[in-house]
DNA sequence: TAATATTGCATAGCTAGCTATGCAAGTGTA
DNA sequence: TACACTTGCATAGCTAGCTATGCAATATTA
C-alpha cells in the first residue's frame, strides 16, 4: 500500500491553510493583530456588546478556544467588557476605539491575501474552488 | 466596506483544514498518534536512518516544529535516534518496531477521512479539487 | 422553596505551529 | 593552522487550537 501526499485532500488543506495564515498574519501584525483575532474582530466590527455565547455562535471555533483568544484581545487593548445586567455569569464584549479603527485596513489585508492567492486561477476556478470547499466543510460539519 | 466570511478563501480554508485534523485525529488515536506526527511518520515509513535536515526537506514544516515534533515522538517511543558517523552534530532516525508496525492502519485512517470528505463532490469534482489546492500552494510558496 | 440540572465562562494541560536565538561541530580560507 | 563562517539542531517564548474539568449563576422541577 502507498500513500502521495500530493494526493491527499488533507495534506494539501493543512499545508493550504498554513500559508495563508502566515501570509495574512504578515500583513495584519503592522495593525497590532494576529491570526487568531480576525474572525472574532470581523464579528464585532459588525455588532459589538454581545455576550461570549453570542460570539461563540458565530465563529467556527470551541468555546476554550474563544475564552482564551478574547482575554489576549484585552490584555492588547483590543476589547473591554462590562457587565452584563441581564445574567451576572456573562459580560459583554465590546471594541475598543482602536480596534473599531482598524476595521478597513483588515478588511483589506484579508482581500489582498486572497486575491493574490488565487491569482493563479481564473474567475470561474476561483469561484468553484470556494464553492467545492463550502460543500466539503458543510458536509464534514456533521 | 463589507466582509464575507463564507466568500473568504482564507477563512474556509481554515475552517476545513481544522475539521480534516480532528477527523484524523480521532481516527488515528487508537493507534497511539497524533496529527502533527502524520506527516514525519510517511517519510519514515518510506526510508528511515536519515538526518533531520533530510527529513525536514521533505516536510513542510519549520525546522523548530520539526524538532520539537521529533522529540515527543522519541518520548513516546516512536523513534529513536543514532549517531551519524558522518557528522557529530546530527543523528540518524530510525522508526521503533511499534512505530513501523502502524503503517497501513494509519494510511487506511487517512485514506478514510479523505474519501468521506470528499464523498460530496462526485469523481470529476475531487480531480478538480486536488487540482485546484495544488495551483494555489505552488503559487503561494513564493 | 429547596434540591437538582443546566448554562456561561474560565482554567488546566496538552499538541502544532511560528519566529528568534544559541551553540557546538564542521567547513573554508588567509 | 588559526580564525571566521556556516550548518544542524535545540531551546525559548509565543499564538491557536483542542479536550476535559471546575464553578458560580441561573433555571427547572419535585
Amino acid at each position: 500500500m502507498k500513500f502521495e501526499k500530493e494526493d491527499s485532500a488533507g495534506y494539501l488543506i493543512n499545508h493550504m491553510a498554513r500559508l495563508f495564515a502566515k501570509e495574512l498574519q504578515q500583513r495584519i501584525s503592522p495593525l497590532g493583530i494576529v491570526v487568531g483575532q480576525f474572525p472574532i474582530l470581523l464579528e464585532l466590527w459588525l455588532k459589538d456588546g454581545v455576550s461570549q455565547k453570542d460570539l461563540l455562535s458565530k465563529i467556527d471555533v470551541e468555546q476554550a478556544t474563544l475564552a482564551n483568544t478574547l482575554s489576549r484581545m484585552e490584555r492588547d487593548g483590543l476589547i473591554k467588557r462590562t457587565k452584563n445586567p441581564a445574567d451576572a455569569r456573562a459580560q459583554l464584549i465590546w471594541l475598543t476605539e482602536k480596534a473599531a479603527a482598524l476595521r478597513n485596513d483588515a478588511y483589506q489585508s484579508a482581500q489582498n491575501v486572497n486575491l493574490q492567492a488565487l491569482t493563479v486561477l481564473n474567475s470561474t476556478e476561483q469561484t468553484q474552488f470556494l464553492e467545492l470547499m463550502r460543500r466539503v466543510i458543510s458536509g464534514m460539519r456533521k
